[in-house]
Parts: C-alpha cells; sequence; structure tokens
DNA sequence: AGCACGCCGACT
DNA sequence: GTCGGCGTGCTC
C-alpha cells in the first residue's frame, strides 16, 4: 500500500503529492487525513495523506516508507481532504497553507536541534559535552562561546546534531485523585473521608479544584492518599474559555407567522436532504437568531451537526450566552482570541463528536464535523469573512461548497444583505425570505439627517450638532443611556503646522500621523511607527501646531468635559486584551453609563434596553474610501447601529450628522428603504462594471525599489492581458491609493471578468514565477480572489 | 524550506 | 591549483 502525502514545507516547489509505502504494521492505521511522519530529502517532517492507493508507477528504489502515524483518528476528514484541494485552486494558494488554516495551529509541528554524544565519541569529546549536560544540549541555550568549545567534536561527528519534534500544545492536566476500590472504607470516625471516597467512587477521578468547590479540604484528599484509599494521577481536563461563567436557561419562543414560513421553507430543505442557499433578510431586532436556534434545534433533532458562523464573536458575547443556554454541552466556541491549547480542546470535541454545534468566526467554517446539517451565516454582508491574510479565502463560499458536499441547507442572515447576495436572491439562485416586522411591539426608528455643512454655515464649528447636542442633555437629564459612533480612532486625525502646511508623515508609509493623547506621541496606524510628539514644526521650525481632525480619544474628552458625564470608549486601542469586550460592555450596561462611544465595532448586535439614543458623529468616513463598496458598507454601518437605539420599551431616537446629507447611501439608510438602496447601487455597479455584474482579482506587486515594482507590474499587465479574453478588463498598473507601506512601494491592477475557463491555470503560473522571482528581486506579487477591499 | 551540486572569480 | 561565492535543481 501506498500513501499521496502533501508535506509541511510551504513552498512552490513542493506543493504536489510524494509517494510513500506505508509499511505493513501501519497498514490499518493511516486513512486519508492521516498526520504521518516521513524523511524529506535529508530530513524528517510532518506530512499528511490525502489518498491511499494500492500501486504506483515510481522506481521503487525512489519510495521512502512512512515513518509514524501522529493520531489516532485521521485529523482530515475525506471531505476536508477534497475542500482543501478545491480552495488551493481557486485562491491560488499551497494546499499545504490550506490545510493548516483549516486545522488548529497547536498541530503544526514544532522542532528544536539538541546535540547528542555518538556511540564512538572519545574521552575528551565526552568530557567536553558533560560540562553542558549528561544527555543531550539545546542548540538554543548554547552562545557563541559554548559552540566554540564544541565545533571540533560536531565537525570530527563524535557530537551530532538531531531534531525533536513536539506537539505545540500538550493536553492540559490538573493533578486529581482516584479511587483504588479497596474492599476496606476508612475508619468510621473519619466521616469527611468516608463522604469524599463515596464522592470519588461515584462520579470518577475528580481534580482538587472540583473536590475543594465541593467543601472538602486538601487534607481531606491527603488522608485519603496517605492510607491508600485513592491514588494522585494527572486529569486532562478541557481548557473552557467561558468557565466560571453563568448561562440563565434560554427559553424556546413561539415564532411569528414570518418567522415560522421562514422555518418551515428551511425545515423542507432539511427534510428532502436537498441543498439549498437561503437569504434571511430580516430588519435589526426581527429576531432572525430565533429562526436559527429552532433550525438547529431540527438538525440535532435528526442526528446532525451545525456550523454557526458570526462575525466577530468577541463582539457577540451575547450570541453565545443564548446558543451555550439553549443547547448547553453540545456548543463549540471557535475564535481568534483563544490561545492554542483551548482552541485544540474545541476542535478535538467537535472531531471526536462531543461537540454537536459549533459557533465562531471565519475559520470556523472549517469545523471538522462528519456530518453537517445547516451552515449558518449570521450578518453574512461583513467583511471580517474574508481572510484578508493568506489564505485570502471568504466563508461564505466555503460555506456554500460545504452546504452542497453535504446536501444541507445555508442560511444567510442580515438585515443588510451583501449586495452579491441580494442579487442572487434576486435571479433565484437564493430564495429570499423576509422578516420585515419585530415580534416585540418596539418600532423601527426614523434617523434624521443632520447637515454639517450647515451647522459651519451656521457658526457651529464642533463636531456635535446642536441638535445631538439637545438630545445628549436631554437623555442624560432622563438617565437615559445613548450609543455615539465615530469611525476614527486616535486622538486628532493628523497635525499640520499653521505657519507652512507641513504635514507629519510617517517615514515607512504614504500617510500622515495620527496624534494620540495617552503616550503623547504621533503613531502610524498602518505599520507600527511611533515618535514623540514634536514642539516645533519639522519643516519651518515654527511652533504653530495646529491638531485637526478629530478622533474617538478627543471625542472622550470633549463629552467628558462638555455634559460632565462617565463614558465608555470601544476602540481597537482600548480592547487589545483578552475579554476587554466583554468588561466595557458591561460596565456601560450594569453602571448605567451615559454614553457609550466607539468606532465601528459597536455597530453590531448590541442589544441594551437602555439605549434610547443613537448619534453617528460622521457618517462619511466610510463613504470617501477609494473602494467601490464604499457606498454599501455606509449604508449597512448607518442601518446597522440605528438598529441600537430602542430597544427596550422607549422608542429610539438615531441621529446621522454628515457633509453628504443628499448621497443616496444616507438617504436610503435614513429612509430604512434597503430595496431602493440596493436598485440605485445597482445601477451604479452595472455601469462601473463591478460585481456581482463581473468578478474580480486583484493584483498587488510590492517592494522596497519603486523600479522594480513598476517593472514588474507592467510585465504582469502584459502577462495577463495576453491570457485573458478581451470580454474582460484590467485596469492599471496604478499606485495602490496607500502607496507605501512599511516601506514597500504597492502596485495594483484589477482584473474584471464575466468568464475566464483558463484564468486559474494563468494565476498559478503567475503565482509560480514570482515566488521565484521574490527570491531573486524581493518583489512579491499578491493575488486576492474576489477581494473584499480593492485598496 | 533546506541542502547538494556545479560553475566562475580571488586567493594560498 | 583550491576555496568559496550563490544560481539551479531536487526532495517520494
Amino acid at each position: 500500500m501506498y500513501a499521496s502525502v502533501i508535506v509541511a514545507i510551504s513552498n512552490k516547489n513542493v506543493d504536489r503529492l510524494f509517494t510513500y509505502k506505508i509499511p505493513e504494521h501501519l497498514e490499518d492505521k493511516i486513512q486519508p487525513g492521516s498526520r504521518v511522519f516521513v524523511s524529506f530529502g535529508p530530513r524528517m517532517i510532518q506530512g499528511f495523506v490525502v489518498e491511499v492507493k494500492n500501486d504506483t508507477d515510481l522506481d521503487p528504489s525512489k519510495i521512502k516508507p512512512i515513518q509514524k502515524v501522529m493520531d489516532v483518528y485521521p485529523v482530515l476528514t475525506k471531505e476536508l481532504i477534497h475542500l482543501s484541494k478545491k480552495l488551493a485552486d481557486y485562491y491560488v494558494e499551497r494546499h499545504i497553507k490550506v490545510i493548516e488554516a483549516i486545522l488548529p495551529a497547536a498541530l503544526k509541528m514544532k522542532s528544536r536541534s539538541v546535540l547528542k554524544l555518538s556511540d564512538d565519541a572519545s574521552t575528551i569529546a565526552r568530557e567536553t559535552f558533560k560540562k553542558f549536560d549528561d544527555e543531550k544540549i539545546d542548540v538554543k541555550l548554547l552562545d557563541m562561546n559554548d559552540l566554540k568549545q564544541l565545533m571540533p567534536f560536531i565537525n570530527s561527528k563524535e557530537i551530532i546534531e538531531e531534531k525533536e519534534f513536539s506537539q505545540h500544545t500538550k493536553k492540559k492536566t490538573r493533578r486529581g485523585i482516584e479511587s483504588n476500590y479497596l474492599d476496606i472504607k476508612p475508619s468510621s470516625r473519619a466521616v469527611k473521608q468516608i463522604e469524599l471516597l463515596e464522592l470519588v467512587e461515584e462520579s470518577g477521578p475528580l481534580t482538587y479544584e472540583q473536590i475543594e468547590e465541593e467543601g472538602y479540604s486538601i487534607g481531606v484528599i491527603n488522608a485519603l492518599v496517605d492510607n491508600g484509599f485513592c491514588k494522585k494521577i494527572d486529569i486532562l481536563v478541557e481548557r473552557d474559555p467561558y468557565e466560571g461563567r453563568v448561562f440563565y436557561q434560554d427559553e424556546k419562543k413561539i415564532l411569528t407567522p414570518e418567522q415560522q414560513h421562514a422555518f418551515d421553507k428551511i425545515k423542507k430543505s432539511i427534510d428532502d436532504d436537498t441543498h439549498e442557499t437561503f437569504l434571511l433578510h430580516g430588519i435589526t431586532g426581527s429576531g432572525k437568531t430565533e429562526v436559527y436556534l429552532q433550525v438547529i434545534e431540527e438538525v440535532l433533532n435528526r442526528g446532525e451537526n451545525a456550523i454557526m458562523m458570526v462575525p466577530e464573536i468577541a463582539l457577540t458575547p451575547q450570541m453565545v450566552q443564548r446558543f451555550k443556554s439553549r443547547f448547553g454541552d453540545d456548543v463549540a466556541v471557535i475564535h481568534s482570541m483563544l490561545s492554542h491549547g483551548e482552541r485544540y480542546d474545541e476542535w478535538r470535541k467537535i472531531r471526536e463528536g462531543r461537540a454537536r454545534i459549533s459557533i465562531g468566526a471565519r475559520s470556523n467554517v472549517f469545523a471538522a464535523f462528519q456530518n453537517v446539517g445547516c451552515i449558518i451565516i449570521d450578518e453574512e454582508h461583513e467583511s471580517t469573512y474574508k481572510q484578508n491574510e493568506r489564505p485570502y479565502y471568504h466563508a461564505r463560499l466555503v460555506a456554500k461548497w460545504r452546504a452542497e458536499y453535504y446536501n444541507c441547507p445555508l442560511i444567510l442572515g442580515s438585515a443588510t444583505p451583501s449586495i452579491e447576495s441580494y442579487a442572487r436572491s434576486e435571479v433565484g439562485v437564493y430564495q429570499r425570505l423576509e422578516l420585515t416586522e419585530r415580534p416585540t411591539e418596539q418600532t423601527v426608528p426614523t434617523p434624521e439627517i443632520v447637515s454639517m455643512v450647515k451647522e459651519r454655515e451656521d457658526g457651529n464649528t464642533s463636531i456635535i450638532s446642536r441638535k445631538l447636542d439637545m438630545k445628549i442633555r436631554d437623555r442624560i437629564s432622563k438617565d437615559e443611556q445613548m450609543i455615539l459612533l465615530l469611525n476614527r480612532r486616535g486622538y486628532a486625525n493628523f497635525l499640520v503646522c499653521q505657519n507652512c502646511g507641513h504635514v507629519p508623515m510617517c517615514p515607512n508609509c504614504d500617510i500622515s500621523l495620527t496624534y494620540h493623547k495617552s503616550n503623547n506621541s504621533l503613531m502610524c496606524h498602518y505599520c507600527a511607527y511611533e515618535e514623540p510628539m514634536p514642539t516645533k514644526c519639522g519643516a519651518c521650525g515654527e511652533h504653530d501646531l495646529s491638531l485637526r481632525g478629530t478622533g474617538t480619544q478627543k471625542i472622550e474628552e470633549i463629552l467628558r468635559d462638555t455634559y460632565n458625564v462617565d463614558v465608555v470608549r470601544m476602540d481597537i486601542d482600548t480592547t487589545r486584551n483578552k475579554g476587554a469586550h466583554e468588561k466595557l460592555l458591561s460596565t456601560f450596561e450594569k453602571e448605567n453609563i451615559p454614553i457609550l462611544l466607539g468606532t465601528q465595532m459597536i455597530a453590531k448586535g448590541l442589544d441594551f434596553k437602555n439605549v434610547t439614543l443613537v448619534g453617528v458623529l460622521n457618517a462619511d468616513t466610510i463613504l470617501n474610501l477609494p473602494d467601490f463598496r464604499a457606498n454599501e458598507r455606509t449604508f449597512q454601518l448607518l442601518t446597522q447601529v440605528s438598529g441600537r437605539a430602542g430597544r427596550g420599551d422607549v422608542e429610539g431616537e438615531v441621529i446621522f450628522q454628515t457633509y453628504n446629507e443628499d448621497h443616496y447611501a444616507i438617504q436610503f439608510a435614513k429612509e430604512n428603504d434597503y430595496r431602493s438602496f440596493y436598485l440605485r447601487e445597482m445601477e451604479y455597479r452595472k455601469l462601473a462594471r463591478y460585481s456581482p455584474y463581473y468578478f474580480h482579482v486583484l493584483f498587488t506587486i510590492s517592494s522596497e525599489y519603486q523600479d522594480r515594482v513598476i517593472k514588474a507590474a507592467s510585465d504582469i499587465h502584459t502577462v495577463i492581458q495576453k491570457d485573458v479574453s478581451n470580454r474582460s478588463i484590467l485596469i492599471g498598473p496604478s499606485p495602490s491609493p496607500i502607496e507605501r507601506i512599511q516601506n514597500k512601494y504597492r502596485f495594483q491592477i484589477i482584473l474584471k471578468y464575466k468568464s475566464e475557463p483558463e484564468l486559474f491555470k494563468v494565476l498559478h503560473e503567475l503565482d509560480n514565477k514570482y515566488s521565484k522571482e521574490y527570491q531573486k528581486t524581493q518583489t512579491s506579487l499578491r493575488i486576492d480572489v474576489d477581494p473584499e477591499y480593492i485598496m
């Protein structure tokens, strides 16, 4: 028997199958999906079996045997192997890179070099070696002097270097005890010991923590062990990221007629075992989650598993809580803030069938279930579903492929669907289900637009309009809460010299520096560059520096000073630490802080009953970005954030401050009219020949040397031009909107096409060529298929 | 990715 | 003549 193996080396040259002999003693252990250990050239590496076959046409003398199998169960299912190949082809990626994205990082192998004595080492070699260690020396602990001493023996092969491999993450254990199941009992006077012994015999091994929780001291444990009734053992424990939190029982709710209709349609697809994609278009607060929950219950009843996708799990603790309280321990939670170990534990729960639902962000789309019964993507329009580093996959497409494979429904839910998904529901590729009303009595607030142009004309230069100011004061006096959104972090956007107009720029990127008050420094938001706040202009030397543009830090200060109230600020700078989101949100809710101020991360999913006012301080920040989805993102953001108001008994109010009051994205957001926005946006997309009328590929060429970038970009343009039909459109090469980031010049080419059957072959050839080119000229090519951002 | 192989310039 | 630069090719 032979195995086709993908080796764990991310390089274009080895991105293919290698054939290994399966030794007889491993035949029943090696299956497609097994993680194995093989000799490759001069070293030992990890690999993944993708196929097991009876024969090969390779020269038998070239074939080496598989050394080891790493796991009892294969880590990949047949479906995931197939999926990984398909993804590698589509996104122009190396097969191993996709496999590594599918598996938890803990399964990657970490190796270290150690030195050992060879059997025929001389006495002097042995003596030198023993100065460091008796058995083996870790190379990374040696300094140059140590190496100098050992080098002669390494050269004479008396001391040999070996690679040692260890799994990235150890299974986590806790100290605990297990009963020895003796026939005799502790003395009748030792009441506590008898009780605890009974407990341990009844429930199996217990950890010290568990025992202490039950009210027995360490003394009792030690007594049982000392008297021989129990023995100390290490107990495997799962790392529970939600440890110590209480979940309230969540009751199943009665569906509204609209929800019931949506549920019935989806149930039919489940019952018929057919794949269908549903677009669940429901206004904010229309109860999409309840539909998801009941669909999942249906799937579980059939003995199948459910994958629940959310945009950013740290932002949706309320959703996780609802799932945990409805389904309890059947839920595995996967997201980027987990440690490698925690993530590995959740992955094992899924792979070994101990979890039946997995809820998580983007990478959760790879949940290793054997029988997927439905995949749900909440807020399907969110751009976080597209990974913006390699591999550049979009979770929605991956979900579609997996749902097709399992003949199960894919449910895309959103109040503001992506233009692409809505367009597919218009032509019947997706089945659209509408939820137009809220199950509670709450009405959807109608936003008001305040023109900041007019505000300036009337002499108000503040970032807060007179109307918003009035409403803020009103809420504070009534002890109600509000959410204010400003999509710009930092203190001031940039610094300008009033004398000569000089603006301090990042030395590594073509972008102005942002002032951060907390550390009184200028920072670049594109690289880690930071410099102290200057006291005079770097160009003319005058002391006439002025801060322009307002970020969340400054607003926070203004709000505190003007209204004399507490403010909770939420942006990347305040939420960098684990658990910070939840902490800030619960402070806001429990301490009834009047104002929650934040960037776009506060627009999604929050549900606070006492919030009666939502203010968008500048609705134009995204609108002005040079990206064809800027209108769509503005509309989505405004609609989403409006939905945060009026979730309780009191009706909510929403204010949009803008310099573009006539823009259709803002107008339709105000009117809460998704469909009109969609139709208007489609006209623009058609005219400008953008998605969904065309597919896109974004090529970004970057290098430290400007001339090399220009040369490479023009070469790439020529190659693509030659290979695509004349129905496709090539834009560029042109400098990227931010031409230089981290000292690298960037040029881009955008390909728009409708149908190019040969395209992917060309893309792989280009990728191939430029991965070699990179070694020669430090010029790299990034190919982003279906880009989410064209900037 | 790493490593051997091999082909040209600067030395003992 | 030989040491060593790094371009090229190969790994089942």
